[in-house]
DNA sequence: ATAACCATGTAAATGGTTACATGATTAG
DNA sequence: CTAATCATGTAACCATTTACATGGTTAT
């Protein structure tokens, strides 16, 4: 699965343009479990066309840049399905900022606690994201995985802020006998 | 970061073989926030080498094949300090799990109970591999990642349990009027 | 016997990010 | 006047994955 899958499953939803389907992975429903950017969605969103998994129409709007929105095709429908139901590949994550907390005795104090506060305010914003997203009659797949990520990101939250005291009490230059 | 600064974290650890560092992304204290196959490891490892940031030592061993221990240099941890204590990029995350719960009313019911067996099994072993973990007389750092490991990965178990007939019920072919 | 574990590596292919390129409109 | 939003795209670069290649030992 790839993010020309993604990109059918966006438009499984609905007819949108490539700048749509990026505010789907930035702040839309798939925030919390893909990601993708222009230079990845527009070469997506040309190979599916080449093979006839979309169409697409050029609509000229009012003091707005005309855009390209993108239908899903039958073809497309089909090869959707089909790679839904393979076995999924086990989850990616990379985490730059849990990198730091765990080497957290390596950082000086003031990265720490900056490191810290940003995580915790990243996953207050994904929640309010998650909260803003209006899924009233909507699959209940959608719903679930709203749920999920919000359960996830609660936790998360949590957690930082009840445990933040064990992370900034980390001596900054303690020796633990490491690599010895 | 890239997996260069990852096999230095590891290093700073203890001195270890690219085999041994492998098994900290897989079932080790990085498990659940990076993760990294042989493939991009022992490359990894070769570019600290010609860069002296770690140096080789070959230790031959009786019934084994002979493995290459590698250690931190002083420059390798002056090397990782400063890149621990840039900005962190954001968080990147990819679950095929979820994209397939997520257009769940298009898979066949029982491959979305089975993705969903499977994704609560998958946040259980991880429960176990991080309770598992040894992490006594180790820096706090260690201490409060594994607990944001396990905070997180139990929320999901939970809550997948709690709410799985919301994903279930989803019927396989009714139309919900998308992409109208 | 068979699978899993120990142990290292390379080459090709894939796939995605970053930087570049352009430009009008609207909100603060 | 400045920043953000709308809108599309390419080319070069980078990083990682996958498949290949090898082979002994230990546990079931």
């Amino acid at each position: 699965m790839d993010i020309k899958s993604l990109c059918l499953g966006a438009l499984s939803i609905g007819d949108a343009s490539g700048y749509e389907i990026k505010k789907m992975f930035e702040e839309g429903p798939f925030s919390h479990f893909y990601d993708a950017g222009y230079g990845s969605i527009y070469p997506a969103l040309n190979k599916l066309l080449e093979d006839d998994l979309v169409t697409c129409t050029e609509i000229e709007q009012e003091s707005r840049p005309a855009k390209k929105v993108y239908s899903l095709t039958d073809a497309g429908l089909t090869y959707l399905k089909a790679d839904l139901n393979q076995k999924p590949a086990r989850d990616k994550t990379r985490s730059e900022s849990i990198v730091m907390m765990f080497f957290g005795h390596l950082l000086s104090s003031s990265h720490r606690e900056e490191i810290l506060h940003s995580y915790i305010d990243y996953f207050r914003d994904g929640c309010t994201c998650l909260d803003d997203l209006d899924l009233s009659n909507q699959p209940n797949g959608r719903l679930f995985v709203r749920g999920l990520g919000l359960a996830v990101y609660e936790a998360a939250a949590k957690y930082l802020e009840e445990n933040k005291d064990l992370l900034l009490s980390d001596d900054e230059e303690r020796d633990f006998g490491d690599a010895a």
